[in-house]
DNA sequence: ATATTTAGTACAATAATAGTCCTATTTTAA
DNA sequence: TTAAAATAGGACTATTATTGTACTAAATAT
């Protein structure tokens, strides 16, 4: 699987908090998507990190969205969820035992980086106002 | 990451395979990628149960190729080396906690199915063939 | 016959994901 | 100015998926 809960969580708790201008707050939302609030805190967090969100402490804080829907990208939101870009696949051979042989390059490595990139730029593409919008 | 250690081992040994017109032991094969035999050999036996290997055993068994390169996807080795089609994304919610509320669709799924759809036509694109010649 | 090789299953180890818990810090508002 | 409400952060635990091992059975070439 490509994207993790963590993804999921954070897409579903944008859309949500894209939609009020006034911060909500880890409680509400968790117990709306009836998840783990520790969890759904710590992503939260690492979106706030990245500048997607804006986080306000103390009664009435919360979380809202630190800029346009139009400037956040599927992309960012999930790299910043799952911590770590996401791949389609990473080589695990040393290059010494690649079938390859000879030649000095992998026949797998192209063919998958131009999945990858297929699919790094359709995340690039989608931002979060195409799916809150319809 | 998209894809485990089974479907590189299990393009990697196809490769090598595909490069032979007798069969290729797995003894052989895990020594020359320098990975775990009976790892390997569960992955190549999960290949030949999709027809995509024949397997011979006993002395100079092994395995070849059941069918021509062009006609194996890259979607169809992932998919049996995996042990399952390689998805995107899973929604864990209930229906109940989908923040889409009254709307009764997922904002996110249409999304999210337009880029499965794109790996999937990706996959299946992409033959045996391709991968070995160059 | 026997050595070689795949088939199959049950098990074990490791790693990644998912989730918990506790303490500290900041902020609002009574 | 203090109490309550919230995020910040880190350490820890639990669960699940991946990766790998071990053993036994079945088939086959010589």
């Amino acid at each position: 699987m490509l994207l993790t809960k963590a993804s999921e969580y954070a897409l579903l708790s944008l859309i949500m908090i894209s939609e009020k201008d006034f911060p909500q707050d880890v409680d509400t939302l968790s117990t709306k998507l009836g998840i783990s609030k520790s969890f759904l805190a710590k992503i939260l967090q690492s979106l706030a990190k990245e500048n997607i969100l804006k986080s306000f402490k103390g009664t009435k804080g919360g979380f809202l969205l630190a800029v346009d829907p139009e400037d956040i990208t599927l992309r960012t939101i999930i790299e910043s969820a799952e911590k770590k870009p996401t791949k389609v696949f990473e080589c695990s051979l040393p290059d010494s035992k690649c079938p390859s042989g000879k030649e000095d390059f992998c026949k797998l490595l192209p063919v998958l980086t131009k999945l990858q990139m297929k699919i790094d730029l359709f995340l690039d593409k989608i931002t979060l106002k195409d799916i809150t919008e319809n």
